[in-house]
DNA sequence: CTGAAAGCGCTAACAA
DNA sequence: TTGTTAGCGCTTTCAG
């Protein structure tokens, strides 16, 4: 055993191999080294290594620019992970089903591969202040989540040589592969359906936000409605609404009221839900929600939520496994991956009456 | 700049300063060393390290056996960060919360404290097999959540030398710090509060499950409604039960049916209650039902369950606080830090009729 | 007060 | 086929 704290080193097991330290470097942690060993040795060495329990320092092999088996999770905008606040759990169920479902699928993957996962606690200012500490922390790549348009980090990374993959993000903006949602397709499917269901007067709620997929949803709001030749009338659209404002009430008490709104996400639903309740509209009778994500917290509103589904796990892993290939050095192409989205037909909407 | 693909190294910054880089190292990064520098040659090379962007590698220091800066979250059975199963996320709401929650806490104290919190990939089998891959692998210390009695990965980690703090797990067990619940005090308070509405034949339900806090539960059960004078029915307790399993249906349908039911946790009281409104009773009127968790989904359930709630992220945040503690070589006494449950009220109970 | 040098555990080019 | 050697970037003891 070496003087330190840590297990049996190579050193160890060439001395009780009579062989050199080089050797059994070659033999227990593969290398690209042309050197060849007989297999008598190798075997020798093998089952020494065994008996020691050897495990290679992670650490040392870092050095010499090995990999790291790690990749490191990291938001630029703040901690999807984390619920927004410590105390008051009340709106965890939606607000941290993003992270914990991105977690789960990144997960997977990572383990899987032989790969730790990282919640790295640096955050990103701008390429100028940021890029350094990014660097020699021991991972091999970035996942980056949903980094907004103006954001350098993803951009800042990858020149350093860094490989990073970003989730919920264009390859178009950030120039890396990344994987997104089909929100445009989400938000037709939502409003086909209201459509179908006979609804002309259909608002759009959505809390100011400087991330991209909300943003998307928006305008895709118009776009759809303007394709249906339905008119948008503005006060049907309620923007940078604060946290239950006073927007959404007048919205829904105003003197053509909407017959049916699109929620930007279940979150926005929920909040809508309770407040029609509380004006005295019924759901879906008087007035069709539908929603955006299919929370778990969806099945379990009242009247159940009709909701768009993104299929976040299968995304994370799909965004692992590029990241994963990139850390590797196979060859990955800068381009999106996207994912469609389903319509998850619920209780919360019925025809206008 | 060094020939690799990192970034500055001590050695750039001494070669500008004009100075050696043990003084660089001395001046950048702490150093116990006895050496002085004046303040003169610290001014410079401090600004010079600013000019370069200079971060030290975590990995080299790694190497001389000064800390990462990293903890490592680790469970033994399994992976609560991670749905059971990739595609149904049906019961992500509840079974993700635990997790979730404790991640939250983890997170939010790691970070602030400038540490990285890593998902480690390898499992625990035994100390024999499993000792040997957690040495070595860039992690100060570990976060242990949930270890059974039987298990010796907690064990085997400190006897490694490496900090370990458990999280719903008691210091007698596994001596070394740890945070749990007041398991026996929620049990209490769930009975008692069943107790003054005047319920007499309660049930219990629990899954079976190697985890300790459930089979706390479960013997505070049988010791509050003995401490009451009341007896517990065979029929009424129901352990082992498989995931909706007739068991349940049986306990609900007997000849002398319970009045009130305490769940193990909420994801059973859920199904207790779908199964409820199935077979025709109404919760509260003809059946009481008290979970444990306060997991988001509770307050949307219908009605809206009765429950315990656990303080998970206040304890994931002492928890990481006192492996931090422990890293940096602070006295941390050797015990289980309990924290209060705390009985919230909902719709799901009621009076007997 | 500052410089020199050893070495953490490992890899890979090179020499034997 | 095997051994030797030079570092990776950093810390720290020991000389100067």
């Amino acid at each position: 055993m070496s003087k330190r704290s840590g297990g049996p080193t190579i050193i160890d097991i060439a001395q009780r191999a009579g062989v050199h330290q080089g050797t059994v470097s070659i033999v227990l942690n593969g290398g690209k080294s042309q050197t060849r060993v007989s297999d008598a040795t190798r075997e020798r060495i093998r089952k020494i290594a065994e008996e020691m329990q050897y495990t290679p320092n992670v650490t040392a092999r870092g050095l010499r620019n090995v990999r790291f088996n790690c990749i490191g999770v990291s938001c630029s905008y703040g901690n999807p992970f984390m619920a927004p606040d410590p105390v008051d759990l009340a709106n965890a169920d939606i607000a941290d089903y993003y992270g914990a479902s991105l977690l789960s699928g990144i997960l997977r993957v990572a383990h899987a591969s032989g790969y730790n996962v990282m919640h790295f606690h640096k955050t990103w200012r701008d390429a100028k202040q940021s890029a350094a500490g990014f660097r020699g922390q021991g991972i091999d790549g970035f996942l980056v989540i949903a980094p907004p348009p103006g954001s350098d980090m993803v951009i800042g990374l990858s020149a350093l040589g860094i490989p990073v993959v970003a989730i919920s993000a264009s390859s178009d903006q950030h120039h890396v592969p990344s994987v997104d949602v089909d929100n445009a397709a989400g938000v037709r499917l939502a409003l086909e359906h209201l459509i179908g269901l006979g609804h002309r007067r259909i608002g759009h709620v959505m809390i100011s936000s400087e991330e991209v997929d909300p943003l998307i949803r928006r305008a895709s709001f118009t776009a759809v409605l303007r394709d249906h030749g339905i008119p948008v009338h503005p006060d049907h659209v309620v923007v940078d609404a604060a946290y239950r404002d006073e927007q959404m009430r007048r919205l829904l008490i105003g003197p053509e009221p909407p017959t049916a709104i699109f929620a930007n996400d279940d979150r926005i639903a929920k909040i809508l839900m309770l407040l029609a309740r509380e004006i005295g509209m019924r759901v879906p009778e008087d007035l069709s929600i539908v929603g955006f994500d299919d929370s778990p917290a969806a099945t379990l509103m009242d009247p159940p939520l009709t909701t768009v589904r993104q299929p976040l796990v299968r995304m994370a892993e799909k965004a692992a496994s590029l990241l994963i290939a990139l850390v590797e050095s196979e060859t990955v192409p800068t381009q999106t991956h996207i994912f469609d989205p389903s319509l998850v037909v619920r209780g919360s909407t019925a025809p206008p009456r």
